[in-house]
DNA sequence: ATCACTCATACCCGCACGGTATCAATCACC
DNA sequence: GGTGATTGATACCGTGCGGGTATGAGTGAT
């Protein structure tokens, strides 16, 4: 059995994805039938059938559906093998971190303050991204450690939580809801989050879409056995901002749960926050490659549990 | 920056592990010129030199550690997703589970027992190997699960501790240290263990070498902060089994460092077991693929583990 | 029954990968 | 310090394979 090639794989993520076999030609810039071609040649080295194909309906096979979900954090290692030796042998050495912008849990200035101290300490570089932007950036080698919230798809990373704190509903100041101190999260049926799920469903899937609307591709979208969807939205173009939220919030549209480190920096008169009862606490967590060796890291890793550990009894309750 | 291929990867790792382009070359069957070619490309495509060659040496630049050590995992990335793609569509399902003959810590008996009457439990087969042999075995796709003593290099696996237990030092009955009722690793020096260490030195690299004798080429050899030396051993053909080690412990020619669980099923005379005061005990460890989805391993680690956990309080102890 | 759609087949082409021959640089040895 | 051995780089060539175009064939919709 000879080795599979990474253009193999690509394509046949392309096909599984899609499962059309125009469509994933048309997405690798190729013509449809060196495609079919090569997923048949794929078939025949693995020995193995991937696809069900009629000329009008394409299926994964249990072992296609394998090879999708390995051949995905294959690619990913390949490509987190180059970016990361390309950046090794770049001048400036740099601890890229990965996060959502504000949700560092009031942590962030702290451990930097610290960490430079290290010995190992290199400069830091914050790469800001939205919400399930952060696992995929550090299996690809585009970043070197990433405070996010639990939970997500931690495979190929090593993960140590920080800190969990509650989050409130921010709502519109003239909303009668504000009137009360305390919410359940069944007063807010009817109401939508930023990014248009509604407010009292707490199962939105992880890595499928921020906090700010940005619907994002799935990286390894483990539908827990349910099969990938063939069509893969592309960003909807309507990222919020900040100030947009802000401004849906107090206009009524839409009603937002942060976590109180992010409300402590974003006092806005015309938003009210509320706590809610039954809305479950985040945990800030710091994650980074299984594969990492860096002593960059490492001390990154130390110092942030450290001033975790010591400030975890601060004052996380908010009036 | 385009992605990265297999063939390029196989190429540096070739090269960086030889650290000679004829070896390497000849290893992986091609000529040197389009190996020397090949390199240089992936090189400029990364941007980054990667090797520091003048014609009588060749060494690894930062760029090019960090990239062997990336490459080698995502080498393994990539087979593992062949054959569990290939596994998946073979018409038998089954569970492998990968060990060493005999270190299950007494367990396995009963943990098959009692997973064969788990509704997702699938035929067991058992994959035999030598020490070092079974984190590989679980990365590039050949096991399912793996039963090995810690520590080992665990990157892309999960892990669960089961138990630990103490070992002891088999030694010839005749030996004058058969005398004594109890040992120190200070008393053993001068004698050499199965695969040729001395007994007093307990700091044999993980994943080198295997008690019975057999030298392993290092999977990834993740010397902290050493380099990778440039030979790397093939199988040194001087295999020992059972029977030969107790052979030549009885003749004094070797001591032997067994955990109790093994001593109990090998009574042997003319083989003396003693405590070793400070010998660390074998801690067994079950591992499994991160990215493991199968119903048939997490039901295999939720019996393992609850199996380990009601007998952690039964007889450890020996003589 | 016909049309539209989609995957498979047939055939061709260009290029990139691998091979052979050779050069050039460095070290060892006297 | 000159000479030969070793080893990586360069030059050049042939071929196999990956990709393109044209077309066929099977299937579902109307």
């Amino acid at each position: 059995m000879s080795d599979l090639e990474v253009r193999q794989l690509r394509y046949f993520v392309a096909v599984a994805e899609e499962l059309h076999f125009g469509r994933a030609a048309e997405r690798l810039g190729m013509a449809q039938p060196p495609l079919s071609r090569a997923i048949r040649e794929l078939e025949r080295q693995l020995g193995v059938p991937l696809l069900t194909r009629t000329t009008r309906q394409v299926a994964l096979t249990p072992a296609g559906e394998v090879l999708l979900h390995d051949a995905r954090t294959a690619l990913d290692a390949v490509t987190a093998a180059g970016r990361r030796a390309q950046r090794a042998g770049r001048s400036e050495p740099e601890l890229r971190i990965a996060m959502k912008a504000d949700y560092d849990g009031g942590l962030l200035p702290r451990i930097l303050d610290r960490y430079r101290e290290e010995a190992a300490a290199l400069p830091v570089r914050l790469v800001l991204g939205g919400r399930g932007e952060q696992a995929p950036a550090l299996r690809d080698g585009s970043a070197d450690v990433a405070l996010l919230p639990a939970p997500f798809d931690d495979h190929g990373l090593d993960v140590e939580p920080l800190l969990t704190e509650p989050r409130l509903v921010a709502l519109a100041a003239t909303d009668p809801l504000a009137a009360r101190p305390c919410l359940d999260l069944a007063d807010l049926s009817g109401l939508i989050l930023p990014d248009g799920t509604p407010a009292d469903r707490e199962d939105l899937p992880p890595g499928t879409t921020d906090d700010f609307g940005v619907r994002y591709r799935t990286p390894a979208p483990c539908d827990p056995g349910g099969r990938p969807r063939g069509t893969v939205a592309g960003p909807r173009s309507r990222t919020l901002d900040l100030a947009q939220i802000f401004n849906l919030i107090e206009l009524g549209s839409i009603v937002w749960f942060p976590p109180v480190s992010v409300v402590r920096r974003h006092p806005r008169p015309g938003v009210a926050y509320r706590p809610v009862r039954d809305l479950p606490p985040l945990t800030l967590t710091l994650a980074w490659p299984q594969t990492s060796r860096s002593p960059a890291v490492a001390a990154f890793v130390r110092t942030a549990t450290a001033i975790a550990a010591a400030g975890d009894t601060r004052g996380m309750m908010w009036g």
